[in-house]
RNA sequence: CGGGGUGUAGCGCAGUCAGGUUAGCGCGCUACGUUCGGGACGUAGAGGUCGCGGGUUCAAAUCCCGCCACCCCGACCA
């Protein structure tokens, strides 16, 4: 019997074996690289399909640069080599020969590359590389380009979708004539991330800037959008920098302006990665399984047949197919479930631990009585309709669901969401788990401390500024507003 | 990289302390039949380099030595 450890139990141990029972993926032969099963790739898709389609919307074109980037490229930003460093893999060697003792195969010493190459850990070094190339006056500005890829960060401690060494996701790299364009593209970005998380995701998420001790490793200033899983801890969910002039000058990327003067170039990037299905989970799950929301559910509906005979079967097969061909009309995705070696029981238990929203129960009681039974994933609510308008109930049933999952997923921030002024309650409130809206001096030494003494940190300084006088709650040092602090993945 | 733990069938485990027929159990898998409104049951079956290498012994999953891998907890991180 496939049942899943309970949050109350182990929060960990539920998310390890939700994501590997629902299908969604499963840890592979190479450590800390997952298999992206196909229900897990076909939610990826569809995070894929949508910020695409907002990329494109807003002016930006795809591209792809190559994965090896020449060691001595990395080490022309200073602070990014200080930040990735310590996580980058290494090619060394382009040929293995048969070894000599006759058993497999080893790396062939000869063929040891002149440069060696790394794996990329992020992109920004090539492309401003060739952004050189690319660039001589303000009429080849801006340069809007996005490329979705893989990268590789060796992390000493992996989960699966939350930090694996591999991971899938999107880059923006944008050039800009000048610091005000830039500033604008990373916060339109910031925008995009956040309507996408809400409104597709239905994961709340507090939006603003890092602050210089959590910033993206050259950037002149990192937005973040940050959301809170339900173990209390804070979850990065997506970064759009304003890298400055940091890149053009490490690449010598010159532009000749307006005023006929040469120039560097202004830049941002911007990323969201596999790791919104990891907040996609750890959001809404509870311990029957999956809660996906309907806009990113790779299926909305499924139906379910309950039958004796074959002859049952057939009658249901012919009684479902308006509903099947009405909800395709509508751009609703849906499955009948006829497969005859599954209990109805088993089939209602799989389907919850896949999250699909909604579940369609028929049977001969049904067929008499011209209704459908209903059952909604997020409240495991079960309701009978009738079969007639089916269609438009199901429809209007997954709308009020998407919002429903947002709306529970905010008042669970809200709820977990303190304002605390004394030291006391910011140790209590930060071990307890949650967002912790308090002062800040301002002072790096004090957020390193804080960290030191709670392991929390400075998740976000919202853009929706909280601005008071107050006091430092650890140093009693005056402070203009408050931040986020939280336990972080 | 420090501390702890685990490797036995696809998965989860027992057996190891105290060496001894043919290495078990549950789930899953295959076939057939009966079932089917919340994880059905019966019968028959398939499936194993006991992590790897070496040693001790008449005899090793079990004892000894070495190695490897993975997991958990810390430091590091999207």
């Amino acid at each position: 019997m496939a049942t899943i450890t309970k949050r109350s139990e182990d929060y960990s141990k539920w998310y390890q074996e939700l994501v590997i029972k629902a299908g969604l993926a499963e840890p592979s032969e190479v450590r800390g690289c997952m298999i992206i099963k196909p229900y897990g790739f076909a939610i990826w898709e569809k995070i894929k399909d949508y910020l695409d389609r907002r990329f494109k919307e807003t002016g930006h074109k795809n591209a792809y640069f190559p994965i090896f980037i020449p060691k001595s490229f990395f080490s022309k930003e200073a602070e990014h080599v200080e930040g990735f460093a310590k996580e980058v893999a290494v090619v060394t060697h382009y040929r293995l020969k048969n070894s000599p003792d006759g058993k497999g195969v080893v790396v062939d010493p000869e063929a040891r590359l002149e440069e060696e190459y790394i794996v990329r850990p992020t992109s920004e070094t090539i492309i401003w590389n060739t952004y050189r190339n690319w660039i001589q006056s303000y009429r080849d500005l801006p340069i809007l380009i996005n490329q979705w890829a893989n990268v590789v960060r060796w992390e000493m401690r992996t989960r699966m979708f939350l930090r694996t060494s591999e991971f899938l996701w999107q880059e923006g790299h944008t050039a800009h004539e000048t610091a005000e364009e830039a500033q604008a593209e990373a916060r339109q970005m910031l925008e995009v991330y956040r309507e996408f998380a809400e409104n597709l995701l239905a994961v709340p998420v507090v939006p603003g800037r890092k602050s210089p001790a959590e910033r993206f490793a050259g950037a002149v200033e990192t937005y973040t959008i940050e959301g809170l899983m339900q173990d209390g801890k804070a979850l990065q969910m997506g970064t759009s920098h304003f890298l400055g002039q940091n890149f053009a000058k490490a690449f010598d990327v010159k532009f000749l302006n307006r005023d006929g003067k040469l120039e560097y170039v202004w830049a941002t990037s911007w990323g969201v990665s596999t790791r919104l299905i990891g907040a996609l989970i750890m959001t809404h799950s509870d311990d029957n399984g999956l809660v996906l929301p309907p806009r990113i559910a790779p299926l909305q509906v499924v139906i379910i047949p309950i039958y004796k005979k074959a002859d049952q079967l057939k009658q249901i097969t012919g009684y479902i197919q308006p509903i099947i061909k009405g909800l395709r009309k509508k751009g609703i995705t849906v499955e009948f479930d006829d497969d005859n070696n599954k209990t109805p029981g088993w089939k209602f238990n799989e389907y919850e631990l896949k999250g699909v929203p909604v579940r369609l129960a028929i049977g001969p009681r049904d067929m008499q009585n011209r209704t459908v039974e209903v059952a909604r994933r997020d409240t495991l609510e079960k309701k009978s309709y009738p079969v007639d308008n089916i269609v438009s109930v199901i429809e209007d049933l997954l709308k009020q669901m998407q919002k429903d999952i947002f709306n529970r997923a905010l008042e669970y921030r809200q709820e977990h969401t303190y304002y605390v002024d004394t030291w006391e309650e910011f140790e209590h409130r930060i071990s307890e788990g949650g967002f912790v809206v308090a002062h800040w001096d301002g002072t790096a030494e004090t957020e390193a401390r804080i960290k030191e003494l709670t392991k929390a940190t400075i998740r976000v300084l919202p853009l929706e500024e909280i601005k008071e006088k107050g006091k430092d709650p650890l140093t009693g040092k005056p402070s203009e507003r408050r931040v986020l602090f939280a336990r972080a993945y």
